[in-house]
DNA sequence: ATATAACCGGTTATCGATAATCGTTGACAA
DNA sequence: TTGTCAACGATTATCGATAACCGGTTATAT
């Protein structure tokens, strides 16, 4: 067996391979020692592994007991809302100069998550979400809050989100959410573009905060969205 | 040897006290094995630590070539602020109702802040400096916020950034810029609480980014020199 | 009956040793 | 001089084994 690059990488990668098709459920235990066998290696590359993937949040350990896949909860999925536009407006806000030269990336992004809407493929969608954000992100040129987006792991979760909303919200075409955001950047405004940005972002966590009271029946008041109160208007 | 808790966690709070100290430069390795020699135990713990510590941006690894300390460049502390002022800002807003509770520990955090800056101590500044602005994060009740404005390491970054700005900008009392955001508090307004954080993070950074200008530049953020600013003065 | 202590299976945390890999050095050829 | 490459020393990545620890269960004493 050929290693190109380094064992616990190549883990790290099956284990979320198997995290995100639901081949682990949130939860669940990973034991090292059983993964180690599984796989056929040593334990070392398997417990490195789950370390780096609790820094992606993606499992939790206890000291002595373990480590087990995380439960992403209602809350926090409903959190990262609120940072993730603040966040993304200041991208929106120092990008738009750069980000004239993607727009025609961008607009083909939100051909692509139509594409796959109208499909109903949600993966897709997902993927293409996350590089039309992604694409916004990066063309700011601020390394930090590019790594600190990337610390939220939207990546991930966008794909969760979406398979729940498509399921429960067939109606709603969220690419075309998204040309508001492109016409901003067309404009060159740096505030334009921002409040796009923070309003698009917004607005989703606002859907998925519907999604969930209605999934869930009673709605508790949630201080994370106090800024936000038509979060909790349906 | 009694260990109350694992090793690796030991390890790392030494090595973490090594760079905050500069014992450990920006750029010096960090040889597992020599490591584990010098603390007499095995390589194991310490390269779990400092895995976890490359976790923390303190530390950065490149497959078979090992760790060393992490350098921050200019880059990195001026792009910072803007991140910091919107998280922040969202702080603010989201805090205001529960912050109140907390206004004489906040109050006393800047006097606190005031009395060091005339006892000329860095260190102790930082400390409540960081104690006020936690303190108000975690009024916010958002967890994902809280663990963003954590993940950017802002309380090992403040007391570096704060040696450096007292030995070069004596003059400026850094606490007292704190009192519109407890008056902000007091009025129980979340946008003008939100404005206040946001204002004030930003203002810093301003004042950082004039720092740099003025001076060399990043070799003058050698945490080697942290706690003894003047040594570089000569 | 209840509390406490000793035991046990399963797992993590740590160890010491080895294999794999990197950067460098120096010989040797073009 | 310059370039290639084999060998070397240093260090990381991985291994297999063991010690430490946790939770539950059984045994024992109050």
């Amino acid at each position: 067996m050929i290693r190109r690059v380094v064992l616990s990488e190549q883990v790290k990668e099956e284990l979320l391979d198997d995290i995100m098709a639901g081949r682990f459920k949130p939860g669940d235990r990973l034991v090292e020692s059983q993964i180690a066998k599984r796989m056929g290696i040593s334990q070392s590359p398997v417990r490195e592994a789950l370390r780096d993937m609790v820094a992606m949040r993606f499992v939790e350990v206890e000291p002595h007991k373990g480590a087990r896949v995380r439960e992403i909860d209602q809350r926090e999925v409903l959190e990262i809302y609120p940072v993730r536009a603040r966040l993304e407006e200041l991208a929106g806000q120092l990008a738009v100069e750069r980000a004239v030269a993607h727009l025609d990336e961008l607009e083909d992004a939100v051909f692509r998550m139509t594409k796959a809407f109208e499909a109903g493929d949600a993966r897709t969608m997902a993927r293409w979400d996350v590089h039309f954000h992604r694409t916004i992100l990066e063309a700011s040129g601020n390394q930090i809050l590019i790594e600190t987006w990337n610390s939220l792991m939207i990546e991930a979760r966008t794909y969760v989100t979406l398979s729940n909303l498509m399921a429960r919200r067939p109606d709603l075409d969220l690419a075309s959410w998204h040309h508001p955001i492109t016409e901003a950047i067309r404009s060159g405004d740096p505030e334009r573009c921002g409040f796009e940005m923070r309003k698009h972002v917004e607005e989703f966590g606002v859907v998925m905060n519907g999604v969930f009271d209605a999934g869930e029946g009673a709605a508790e008041f949630d201080p994370a969205f106090a800024d936000n109160p038509e979060a909790k208007a349906s």
